[in-house]
DNA sequence: CTGAAAGCGCTAACAT
DNA sequence: ATGTTAGCGCTTTCAG
C-alpha cells in the first residue's frame, strides 16, 4: 500500500504542528488532551509508527543492546538468551543477536555493533581480547561478560562460583568414598574452564586426595567423549569423572554406558556442571552444580543498565550455585533417605 | 575517551569535505586514492566509525532483519538461529532477535519491529494472524515464515514437506511390521503439526490400517509425556508411536523406558521428527525423519531476499527430508544389513 | 501548551 | 573527483 508515514502526515491530517506530532508520541512530554486526541486519531487512520532510527539518533539512545554469544549447541546458552530477552525487554531494550563461532572475528563483530549504536553489549561465553575491551571502552560504550572471566579485568563480568562449584564437586565426590577421581575440564583456556579445575583440585587437596588425571575437554562433546573412552578403556580407571559442563558430561556418559559397556554410577560416577534442564531427564539424571540463570542473568543486565546510566565500573560478580545430587553419582557415605 | 566522533571531524582533519569522507566508506562512490587515504588516516587517528543509523535514515536500509523466534528449548531451533545469522551476516544482514512465547505478543514485537525499520521478518514456528501478516504487508515489509504454514496463505513460508514427512513414518512403521500405531501429535494448531498427523492418517490408510490413538502433544513434553504414560500403561498399548518431533519423543522414550518399564523399540517403536544432533545420541538413537535445516534456512532467507530486491510473492516452500532409520525402532521387515 | 526553527550524522543529487 | 546543498524523520530548544 502507502508510502512511509512521517509525523508530518499526521500533522498535517490532525491539523496541529509536527513537533505536536512528536509531543505526543513522546513518552514525558506534555500535550493537551485535545491535541493528542486529534493526533491518535489521525496517527491511527494513517498507520503512523514513530520511525525508532530517527529518534535515536536524536536522542543517542537506541534501546539496542549487542548480545555476543559463541555457540548454542550446549543447551544453557540458548536458556540464557531467553532471559536475557525478557530482561532487557522489560528494561525496555532490544537484542542486535550476533554468532561468534570462533573467539576469532569478534573484533569485527564489536565494530559493527558499535556502528549501530548499541547502547551496550553483553557477551556470552565469548573472551574478550583487552584490546577489544579498550575499543569498546574508548567508543564509550558498556560491556559486561557473561559466563566468562578475564583474568586482565577492567571488564564486568558475572559468572557462577567456578572456584566454589568445583571445590564442592571435590568435596561431594571424595565424601562418597572415591579416590580415584578425574576430571575433564571445560575449556582451560577459559576463566570458568580454569576456575572449575582449580577449585577441584583445591578441593581434594583438602582430602588428602590428588586427581587422577585431568585432561582438557575444551567444552567439546567429542573430544570430552574421547578422553572418557582413553580413561575408562583400561582396568585402571577412574571411578569418578568431574566433567567441565552438562553438555560433556551427556556425551560421557554416552560413552561410558554404551561404548565400554560400563554402569554409571556403580563403576563411575558422573557429576557436571550447569544443571541445565536435560540434566533431570531420566537418561541422564545427571548430578551437577546448578548454574542460577536466572540470578546471573539479571545480574548481567543490571551491571550493564547501572554503567549504562551511570558509567562505568568494572565489577565483578560471582554467584553460588548450589550441588544437585542425582542418580549418576554414587551417594555419600551415610547418606540415607 | 572521547565524544562522538563525526564524518565532519575527519572531514577536518584531512582537509576534505564532509562528503568526501561520506565517499571514501560508501561503497561504490568515487574517490580518488590520496583524498581516500587522507581520509583513512585521518579516520584511523580519530577512530571514525560510520554511523549506521544516520546512514540507514537516509538510504532506507537499515540492513537489519527481525526475527521471532517462540521458543529456543527445542534444539532445532537455536540451530536454526545459527543457520540463519550466518546466512543473513554473508548477505550483509544483521539480526534483530524477539521472543514470542505466547503466540500472543506478536503484534506487538511486530509493531517494535517496524518501527526499527526492519528491511524484513522472519518469524520461526510462529503462527502469524492474517491481521498481523496485513499489518506488514501494509509496512511494505517482507515477511517470510519459517518451519510454519498458514492457511490464510499470502505469506510467504517455508517447510519441510510435512504431509510426505508423515506419510513416510507411516509407511515405514507399517512396513515393519507395526498394526498399533499411535500418534502423538504436534500441535494441531499449527499447521506442521497438522500436516504431519495428516500425510501419517493418509500413509497408514494405504497400508489399511488406521491409527491405535492420535493425540496432540501440542509440541510440548510434559504433555507427551502424559499422554505416552496414558496410552501404555494399558496392555493393550500400541507397538509404535509416532511423535510430531524428536524434543517431544525423548521425552516420550524416557517415560516408556524408566517410568513404564518398556524396551524401546523391543515393545515399542519410536519414531521423531526433525532429527536434531541428540537424535543420534546413543542413549536416544532415535529412528526420525530428517528436517533438511539447512536447506530451509537458505529457502528462507534466499525468499526473503528476493522479496525485499523483487518485492512480494508468496511463495510456499516445502522442502522434503529423507527418514533417518536409527535404533528406536524395529527393523523393517526382510531387513538386512 | 504550542509552533517555528535548528539540528542529529549521514548520503545523494547537483554543480563545478 | 570534489565541494555545496538538501534533506531522511525526528526531538528539542526557544519564543510566544
Amino acid at each position: 500500500m502507502v508510502e512511509k508515514i512521517t509525523s508530518l502526515d499526521v500533522a498535517r491530517l490532525a491539523g496541529v504542528s509536527q513537533s505536536a506530532v512528536s509531543r505526543v508520541f513522546t513518552l514525558g512530554a506534555s500535550a493537551s488532551d485535545a491535541t493528542r486526541e486529534k493526533v491518535m486519531r489521525a496517527a491511527e487512520q494513517l498507520g503512523y509508527r514513530p520511525n525508532t532510527l530517527a529518534r535515536a539518533m536524536i536522542t543517542g539512545k537506541s534501546r539496542v543492546i549487542g548480545v555476543v554469544v559463541a555457540y548454542l549447541e550446549n543447551q544453557f546458552y540458548p536458556m540464557a538468551l531467553e532471559y536475557l530477552d525478557r530482561a532487557l525487554k522489560e528494561r525496555g531494550y532490544h537484542i542486535l543477536l550476533f554468532m561468534a563461532k570462533n573467539d576469532e572475528g569478534i573484533g569485527q563483530i564489536v565494530e559493527e555493533l558499535l556502528s549501530y549504536q548499541v547502547e551496550g553489549i553483553i557477551t556470552a561465553s565469548v573472551a574478550m581480547s583487552s584490546d577489544i575491551a579498550k575499543q569498546c571502552s574508548d567508543a564509550n560504550i558498556p560491556v559486561v561478560m557473561f559466563n566468562r572471566g578475564q583474568e586482565t579485568g577492567g571488564v564486568a563480568q558475572v559468572t557462577s562460583d567456578n572456584l566454589q562449584g568445583g571445590r564442592i564437586v571435590a568435596h561431594f565426590l571424595a565424601g562418597c568414598g572415591h579416590k580415584k577421581i578425574a576430571h575433564i575440564s571445560g575449556w582451560q583456556g577459559s576463566s570458568t574452564g580454569l576456575d572449575r579445575m582449580r577449585g577441584f583440585v583445591d578441593g581434594l587437596k583438602e582430602h588428602g586426595l590428588k586427581p587422577f588425571a585431568i585432561e582438557d575437554g575444551q567444552y567439546n562433546q567429542e573430544i570430552a567423549a574421547g578422553i572418557a573412552r582413553k580413561l575408562c578403556c583400561t582396568p585402571d580407571r577412574p571411578d569418578a569423572i568431574f566433567v567441565g559442563n552438562d553438555h560433556m558430561a551427556f556425551a560421557v556418559m554416552d560413552t561410558l554406558r554404551f561404548e565400554l559397556g560400563l554402569s554409571v554410577p556403580q563403576d563411575v560416577s558422573i557429576v557436571g556442571y550447569d544443571d541445565v534442564p536435560m540434566s533431570t531427564w531420566p537418561a541422564y539424571d545427571l548430578t551437577t552444580i546448578r548454574q542460577p540463570i536466572n540470578k546471573m542473568v539479571t545480574a548481567t543486565v543490571d551491571l550493564l543498565m547501572s554503567h549504562i546510566e551511570r558509567g562505568a565500573t568494572s565489577e565483578r560478580i560471582q554467584i553460588p550455585g548450589p550441588l544437585k545430587m542425582r542418580g549418576s553419582s554414587r551417594k555419600p557415605k551415610g547418606f540415607t533417605l
